[in-house]
DNA sequence: AACTCTATAGGCATATTGCACATAAGGGAG
DNA sequence: CTCCCTTATGTGCAATATGCCTATAGAGTT
């Protein structure tokens, strides 16, 4: 979450950890991330700028590294691969992330809990 | 995800999710939260002035409100209970959080799947 | 020549955080 | 009384990440 209005509340997009492991799946170019990052995803879309740049920057971290293909219809692309650096990363991270599940859960059953018991008496 | 060092990946904490909620649970201060917070969520700890700082924002948003409470002990407090704007926001997150659940999933299911297929053949 | 699609990327303003530090009340030890 | 610890709230600064906009460029179509 970064920027926009600061008046609503944001959530994560998962935009490193998706980048990620797409690449791990199968090696892959920016513009292609793009389009499969915002089909498979949930959540709202992400901009291109921002693929682009979390892309180098795992590079500059050597999660990644990339070399340039000429392709026989439009421009150069830049396919990127996971490194052993970055399969190690993206094994911590789904360690994280599933914890991150247990962090959401336990708010979704608090807020349930809630909403349950102080739904019938404080009916406003 | 903010500053530290750019190399390893955070992820959401939901910082301002969670505080909505203790506070919609029961009116309370900064100090307070952040003991509930850290005790509470299964991720790291959370830096007092990013409490104190999301707090003051939610309230200029209208999502709290505060009101100094003495005590028989310690310095004042600042209590903070929230607004009718705060429970329709709490309840909009909810539902992103539901949403952000299903993309977690999808993310782990993903990578497990990923890992099985891919990890006999290429054991390391 | 003009337009569209593919493909990558940078500038600028804004938002948020981590780290460190400041402030202040009250209570206990010496 | 002074020093220190706990409670309690907050700010200054540098660093980082994003959204929006714009630039560049190859290749094919009209």
């Amino acid at each position: 979450m970064a920027i926009k209005n600061g008046e609503d509340i944001t959530l994560d997009k998962l935009i490193q950890p998706g980048l990620l492991l797409f690449v791990y799946i199968k090696p892959s170019h920016g513009y292609e991330l793009i389009q499969n990052y915002n089909k498979l995803q949930s959540t709202e879309e992400v901009e291109p700028g921002t693929i682009y740049r979390n892309l180098r920057r795992m590079e500059k971290n050597r999660l990644l590294t990339s070399s340039w293909q000429i392709s026989e219809s439009g421009p150069a692309r830049r396919l990127y691969e996971i490194t052993e650096k970055g399969i190690n990363v993206l094994d911590e991270t789904a360690a994280k992330i599933e914890k991150q599940k247990l962090q959401v859960e336990q708010f979704l059953s608090l807020y349930r809990e809630q909403k349950e018991q102080g739904g019938s008496a404080d009916e406003k």
